[in-house]
DNA sequence: TAGATTGTTAATCGATTAACAATC
DNA sequence: TAGATTGTTAATCGATTAACAATC
């Protein structure tokens, strides 16, 4: 199911950006805006918005330019997050307390249902009202319970071996934490968030600006 | 001072991914490593590989290859991991905290010198052996200390603010973990860690697989 | 109606890939 | 020497930008 032209990953990850800046509109209560009003907000150009937004289908109209509400909704369907995911988080550190406790996240329709870890002292403390599960119950709360997504926040050494089990048991996504790279089948979609690799970017700029 | 050719973002956003593969070559007591060998683990054109080390020099032989010590030195000072950078944290929650006590990017290195957060009880603790420190006293901190880069995890409403404060205070980059965008002046570099654009990336793909 | 602005086609630009002489 | 592999130039591919007819 879903979309079957390719869109490019460029593309892609635009989307939550513009859904970002037509948010902003809103809770100012601007009701249209036009590509060319868009792009001097977002830095980019009006083809570029109206080149990525035709991807998808045609959501203006031609001396109007777009409702902010109706585009919002429409890149929020694109992205389904009206539909909402189910995540579960795996390890219960700060970068696992972090996403279980994020609004942002939340606020675009992902919903953690589960929180598990190794460590005995966790197991059945609270993270933002959700009990910390034992690990050794994950693969039943899989299988029983509707799970879309696995944030994967475990120590380095401990990455491969859990990826490697939730793709056995159907996860659909994987988002990945380590610094470390996960080859998996392509049939589970892998999103890393190497937060070293985005510091060392910036310390490039930083020394070649 | 640094770099004066400017090189594509592409090519910088690649060459963390290059150290990380370089790093385990090292750990498994690899010695040489050719581009074509490089492109299979990596997934990529050994054409690209090369392509994108010559922006800034030969690290290679003919018929030998590259030298896995040699190149993973040289692109660390490329990307300036080898002289250092002082990072502070504003913001001592979980998304502060995970920055503060994360190994990867200590040992790519950047030292977090500091924490910072407005909270009473939070002011006096420490995390990963560093106190954290009251907000008010940060001016006084990057004045009077080598700050190269502030993370910047303070809650939302917030970090407009605190991000002009450090520009005016000279601090050279800022790593904005806040799901908001910031627009400073081009004097200082702002990196930024969306993780619900990266949740909603993830999102569109598993739709659309 | 006149002005504004879309969606799309064509042109341009930049990034990736292929090819190959140089040489270890 | 023969084989391997680099760094670089040329060719291709894809993404961005410009232009414009359609139309609100």
């Amino acid at each position: 199911m879903g979309n079957r032209k390719i869109v490019s990953e460029a593309v892609i990850k635009r989307l939550p950006r513009y859904l970002r800046y037509l948010c902003e509109l809103k809770n100012n209560d601007i009701l249209r805006v036009s590509s060319k009003e868009l792009s001097l907000r977002m830095g980019l150009t009006a083809s570029q918005i109206r080149q990525d937004l035709s991807c998808f289908g045609e959501f203006g109209q031609q001396g109007y330019g777009y409702n902010v509400e109706f585009l919002f909704d429409s890149i929020s369907t694109i992205l389904g997050t009206d539909k909402g995911f189910n995540v579960i988080v795996i390890g219960a550190g700060n970068m696992g307390r972090a996403i279980a406790n994020s609004e942002s996240i939340q606020s675009r329709g992902f919903k953690v249902t589960g929180i598990f870890d190794i460590k005995e002292e966790l197991i059945g403390s609270e993270i933002n009202g959700i009990k910390v599960l034992d690990i050794k119950d994950v693969k039943e709360f899989i299988k029983t319970t509707n799970v879309d997504i696995v944030a994967l926040t475990v120590p380095r050494e401990r990455t491969k071996e859990v990826a490697e089990n939730m793709f056995e048991y159907g996860v659909k996504g994987l988002w990945n934490f380590s610094a470390m790279e996960l080859t998996l089948p392509k049939e589970i979609i892998v999103e890393n968030v190497h937060l070293s690799d985005s510091i060392m970017v910036l310390g490039y700029k930083i020394n070649n600006n």
